[in-house]
DNA sequence: TTCCGACAGTGGGGTCGCAAT
DNA sequence: ATTGCGACCCCACTATCGGAA
């Protein structure tokens, strides 16, 4: 199959807003598609690459050859061109990838060229990702989308599920195990404002579990073997010996568990998210930060599959197979005032709030359904926008991203404490791209326009940290716009002092 | 007919490793 | 030694479609 099939089809599926049509597309192309190039078709319909990633980002993409006339590019070709791309390492390495990636593309047409790029940059903006091309997968092998949701989450890779569903049909999809050593995606959750709210979505008694600020971790132990893997399904076993030997120290040895991994300081209270990412990132030098590991739920214990089980049943397995002090702080109850205590408990020790579980809910991975529910409280702040930089896709020729100042009464100036751009409405939108056009001032460049500091506008946050790229030394983390407040003057904003005071300690 | 679950899109701060400067 | 890029960790929110109620 050709590339330029692919780049028409993404075309298609962008012109057409129903989903249905979406899937229709991607439906027939698939099933024109051979077995040998079936993972490729997928891989790249769906915004991804059989190599994952090539070391290629939207900076090696900027100055592009002119395209050519003719399209002959087969998949089959491509792949094999991006794997000699990944494969440069070394020095010299660069310049090689740079000349590999003018190839490819000289050898492209413009249509080939702008369907490459958006992928290579993950932006293929189509409207299609995993959630689209599973249904696709569905209609063109004519299988249930369950069945293939299923074997998604236990191989954890679409493309090798959609060619094996259109290889095999539903037979194929059911050889999908849950293997050890093999990472399961992940169940998410979604949010709610408060345990209360939590508790009425699930609709009767719930375990409530500290949410810790740490990093999710799936642990799979087969006799003495232990690997441990992130939310992505990245392997990250050799940068948290800690875990691995507290795997290593319980009596089942066919184990998959579910779990957050964090640097905690003497007294059990937790570092800052940034001292627990610093340390598991890091692959060389000494590993000062000890970690520590909680895990929450059990895929998988002495044999036993448990996806299937209700909760309630998972965490009975978890307890009889880990000791207390590895398991997440949990409480069970439908009583939303014990709930909220809980919850101001596991904020008062530092944590970033509670995960509110409906007990019969199976391990559901993908999908962030409505068994699993987080609350972490919310913080605000009236801020002044500094300046705006113009949007990109849906959001183009609109001022959307906005730079937040605090008052500093001292000087008389703002303090930038971060960027935000979410939370907005379209409505919204519209309406501070023509006022910040009315406040410009200053020098604009090609994304940035500064404004007067006049306008307020109040900001939701999960908290403040410690930063190297602010002049104030602190960042807003998760910063959203809740509404602007054309009643206050950006004197009237929140102050530096304000804000610092909202710094955890060192 | 209305409601709501699921999905895609739009970007945020911080960290590391690696190659180039 | 420093800088820039890519990749990864954490992530919130709105608009939209289409099935459920």
């Amino acid at each position: 199959m050709l590339l330029i099939d692919l780049a028409r089809t993404s075309a298609a599926v962008a012109a057409d807003s129903a989903r249905l049509a979406k899937i229709r597309h991607l439906a027939e192309l698939l099933a024109r598609v051979g077995p040998e190039e079936a993972e490729i078709a997928i891989a790249y319909l769906s915004g991804e690459l059989p190599q994952r990633q090539i070391g290629v980002g939207w900076r090696s993409l900027q100055d592009l050859p002119e395209p050519r006339l003719a399209a002959t590019a087969t998949l089959t070709q491509i792949d094999a061109f991006l794997e000699r791309i990944k494969a440069q390492s070394g020095p010299g390495s660069q310049a090689a990838r740079r000349a590999l990636v003018s190839e490819l593309f000289g050898a492209a047409t413009r249509q080939e060229q702008t369907f490459l790029s958006r992928l290579l940059t993950g932006e293929l903006r189509q409207g299609a990702l995993d959630g689209v091309m599973i249904e696709a997968i569905a209609k063109a092998a004519d299988v249930p989308s369950a069945e293939v949701r299923r074997a998604l989450m236990l191989r954890g890779w679409l493309p090798a599920v959609g060619a094996a569903a259109l290889a095999g049909g539903v037979t194929a999809l059911r050889d999908f195990h849950l293997e050890v050593g093999r990472p399961v995606a992940p169940m998410l959750a979604q949010s709610a404002p408060t345990v209360t709210a939590a508790l009425e979505k699930i609709g009767g008694p719930a375990a409530i579990e500290w949410k810790l600020d740490g990093i999710r971790v799936q642990a799979h132990r087969s006799g003495d073997e232990v690997r441990v893997f992130t939310r992505t399904l990245d392997d990250i076993t050799e940068q948290v010996p800690e875990l691995v030997e507290a795997v290593r120290g319980l009596t089942a040895t066919d184990i998959v568990l579910d779990g957050e991994v964090i640097a905690l300081r003497d007294d059990a209270t937790p570092l800052p998210f940034q001292v627990t990412a610093s340390r598991v990132a890091t692959k060389v030098g000494p590993r000062e930060v000890p970690l520590s590991v909680f895990f929450f739920d059990a895929l998988r214990v002495d044999g036993a599959d448990l996806l299937d089980l209700p909760d309630a049943e998972r965490h009975a397995a978890l307890t009889a197979a880990v000791p207390a002090s590895l398991i997440t702080p949990r409480l069970v109850t439908g009583d939303a005032e014990e709930g909220e205590e809980f919850f101001a408990e596991a904020v008062r020790k530092g944590h970033e709030g509670v995960v509110v579980k409906a007990p019969a809910t199976a391990y559901a991975a993908g999908r962030r359904g409505a068994g699993w529910i987080k609350v972490k409280p919310r913080h605000t702040l009236d801020l002044v926008v500094l300046a705006a930089e113009w949007g990109h896709g849906r959001r183009e020729g609109k001022l959307s991203n906005l730079h937040l100042g605090a008052y500093d009464p001292e000087t008389g100036g703002f303090v930038m404490l971060g960027k935000t751009f979410k939370g907005l409405t379209d409505e919204l939108l519209a309406w501070q791209t023509e006022r910040f056009l009315e406040l410009a001032d200053g020098p604009t460049t090609e994304w940035t326009v500064p404004l007067k500091p006049e306008q307020v506008v109040e900001i939701a946050f999960d908290g403040v940290q410690r930063s190297t790229r602010y002049e104030g030394g602190m960042a807003l983390r998760f910063a959203r716009v809740l509404r602007y407040r054309p009643d206050k003057r950006a004197e009237d904003a929140d102050t530096v002092s304000a804000v610092r005071a909202l710094l955890p300690p060192a």
